[in-house]
DNA sequence: AATAAGTACGACCGGTCGTTCTTTTTCGTC
DNA sequence: GACGAAAAAGAACGACCGGTCGTACTTATT
């Protein structure tokens, strides 16, 4: 079988606009994004844009799904490389917050910005953020899960309140970062999964002060 | 001395306004909130805004300020009826949380839709919300402070994280209240606070389970 | 009674929005 | 080298955007 190159250059367009469009997201937000400005960011024409996909709601669905894949490729899929456990919690913790101050995407966090944006605008677009969310909290819960079960956490914990705890502390840290002092904000996110951690973990040599 | 009818006539409109503005903000933005859309709301003519307003973004900054006020009002002033210490920490958050739960405002808080929509949008109204995000954390430091004071809390607390703390559980409440299950999000915030506070204070007995 | 100020209106401006249609260019396939 | 589908451009659309204009009504001052 034969890679057919006009197929293939469509997907490479598609992948290139749909990154802009993730970045542009995080700056004007996903409703507020323009074709025009999105066409014109990459120098290329409005309606050259609906070849590719038929509406701007289109689009931004398809945005959506790109910015969960690169979030599985910059959190999730490094934070797998550590083992299972509380190791592997902060290690997903730390992947967030360097994500956020590596300034990969100029508005912070894609997830953090639409979901406040469509928090109140019923459509498909929110239901693909709720789904995106809900499927993100349930794999810290999962990860929480496995800790517990390998005795690095207590038996009788509460693992959707710590998973709630976790990622309270990474979406004010890209607020504070963005609004406030950023190396604060990373600081006390860091640290408050620490503390949490070393109180709750009967191991504490697991958690080392510096990065595994 | 009389009273002016024209300026009071003047300053009713304006506050009716705002507090439309500020419901309206939390639903489509502060950015994304059309004057044509705010006059039709109201049943005036957009141009109508202009004589009270001179620009969109006079008005969005006078927003800005009645929103401040409405926290004042909803969140702060209730809490301070409560005795200084971990009490009146707890009745800050519990006042947030029933703010939030009894969905005063359409799109859920004011500020955090804000502050994500404008954190990459360079100018006067960022650098306002800006200003009330910090008076707030600061406000929340005060607190924690005045229950180490107390002795309500340990003499080395570090003040600034357990605020950083304390806040992004509310955060994380209005966030996950509108996307997830609400009374899930809502228990989840007050309970990691109960957690925090009874870990750190050594009388227990100011923190009952109900509220004071 | 005359004047001035504050409030509010409808009409309208140039510009941008998302979208559609038609046309041209690109490029692998036959 | 001709064919044809995919990609991209260009022009145009109705709607709405923030903003300005002149005007009219209300109310306080003189």
């Amino acid at each position: 079988m034969t890679i057919d190159g006009r197929l293939a250059r469509g997907e490479r367009t598609r992948t290139v606009v749909l990154d802009a469009a993730v970045a542009l997201a995080t700056e004007a937000g996903l409703h507020g994004l323009s074709l025009g400005q999105l066409a014109d960011t990459l120098g290329v024409s409005k309606s050259g844009l609906f070849a590719h996909w038929r509406s701007k709601e289109a689009l931004q669905l398809a945005t959506v799904d790109r910015a969960v894949e690169q979030w599985q490729e910059w959190i999730i899929e490094p934070a797998l490389h550590a083992p299972r456990g509380v190791r592997r919690i902060r290690a997903l913790h730390e992947a967030r917050i360097d994500f956020y101050a590596a300034r990969v995407l100029p508005g912070g966090c894609f997830f953090a910005n639409t979901e406040f944006e469509f928090n109140a605008r019923p459509g498909p677009v929110r239901d693909r953020l709720v789904d995106a969310y809900g499927r993100w909290t349930l794999f810290l819960e999962r990860l929480v899960h496995e800790a517990v079960a390998l005795g690095e956490l207590p038996a009788d914990l509460d693992v959707p309140q710590l998973a709630y705890e976790i990622d309270a502390l990474g979406i004010s840290a890209v607020m504070r970062s963005r609004m406030l002092d950023p190396d604060t904000a990373y600081r006390q996110a860091r640290q408050g999964l620490l503390n949490r951690l070393r109180a709750l973990c009967p191991e504490p040599t697991l958690l080392t002060e510096g990065l595994s």
